[in-house]
DNA sequence: GTCTATAAACCGATAGAC
DNA sequence: GTCTATCGGTTTATAGAC
């Protein structure tokens, strides 16, 4: 069946005037965009085709090519604005829980944009190196809140918990971590979380 | 250049008798199968091809094929071994030390049969369901040590800060996490360690 | 025991019809 | 604005020569 004539061209519609193209292709495009995070969220970059796509958003393959260009930027256009929270700062007793509170939101909400990048980090370069400068500039911002000489050394440790625990719980999906309250995690985290970002 | 002839003819050799041959054939495997090791924790599993196995290994693509069947047996081969530690157990209080000296010495050397299949675990099905058996042993045994009503949950916590820092030591590489000793991150994880442990 | 040749499938990307 | 047709490249896997 080559033909599954799925949605956009819509036989009966209105004779298409300038305005009418534009709301349409800007429609057509967020659905591919939405196709196209669901599948590198699912599947990460490599298994992703832009022919499976096109399909999921019922459009042609040559379509999605014309709007993104290439799959590389398909791919950086789902994941971009994918940025991590502004950073916790002030006292160090509050960023404890100004991390935990970002922390729980992130177990609640699937944030898709950082999870397309998380799914991919481990085996498609670009994807790494933009996992490495969000972290490193979290990393950053953390640590000059952490009161020790080894402040740095704490900050990653805190970000490879943060990112082990996400990955468990919204990619792996193996085991009691997403099956669990995000205020039962934090619970548990907070103890952990304070003899990390104890420096002084 | 179709013919580099790298190895295994080897042209004044001695007449292949049949344990000759059968030497010859278990080096070449060896070879293969460490090539292919240092491929799929290099770069993962579906950017690993059988064709770059084979050049690393100095052998044909054919070759590959005709000792281990296919790609995913090659992988499952390579795999195959990288069994996690025997598990804590004992008194809660020796727990905590006994993990940690584990992570320690997968700190200090790499340990390239579970790097394998930790690379691929968010892309791959097959291996994201080794890891899942294999965590889940683990977890179990873990969670017995735990005195306490949720002692799944914190053994989950424990493995996902696990994961986290070996993927971020050995395999992102980037951060203070890979130019560390395993001495001062395991001094630094030890209090935290301690109270995701402590039940009673 | 090792390699050559090739089959069969799939990919990203391009050019152009409607 | 959307789709058809296709090119050129790569992949795994097989069959068979030496």
């Amino acid at each position: 069946m080559p033909k599954p004539t799925a949605g956009p061209p819509a036989p009966g519609d209105v004779p298409p005037r300038g305005d009418a193209r534009a709301g349409q292709r800007r429609r057509t495009q967020a659905r591919i965009l939405a196709a196209a995070t669901e599948l590198f969220v699912a599947t990460g970059y490599e298994r992703t085709t832009i022919r499976a796509v096109a399909q999921a958003a019922g459009v042609d393959a040559g379509l999605v090519m014309h709007y993104f260009g290439s799959k590389q930027a398909l791919f950086e256009q789902v994941t971009r604005g994918g940025q991590l929270p502004p950073a916790p700062s002030g006292p160090p007793d509050q960023v404890a829980d100004q991390v935990l509170a970002q922390l729980a939101e992130a177990l609640a909400n699937e944030p898709v944009q950082s999870l397309a990048l998380l799914r991919s980090m481990l085996t498609n370069p670009e994807a790494a190196h933009t996992m490495g400068e969000g972290t490193l500039r979290y990393r950053n911002q953390l640590a000059q809140a952490i009161d020790a000489p080894d402040a740095d050394l704490r900050a990653a440790l805190i970000i490879a918990l943060i990112i082990g625990v996400i990955v468990d719980r919204h990619l792996l999906k193996s085991g009691p971590l997403n099956t669990t309250t995000p205020a039962d995690i934090i619970a548990l985290l907070r103890p952990a979380l304070r003899t990390l970002l104890a420096g002084a």
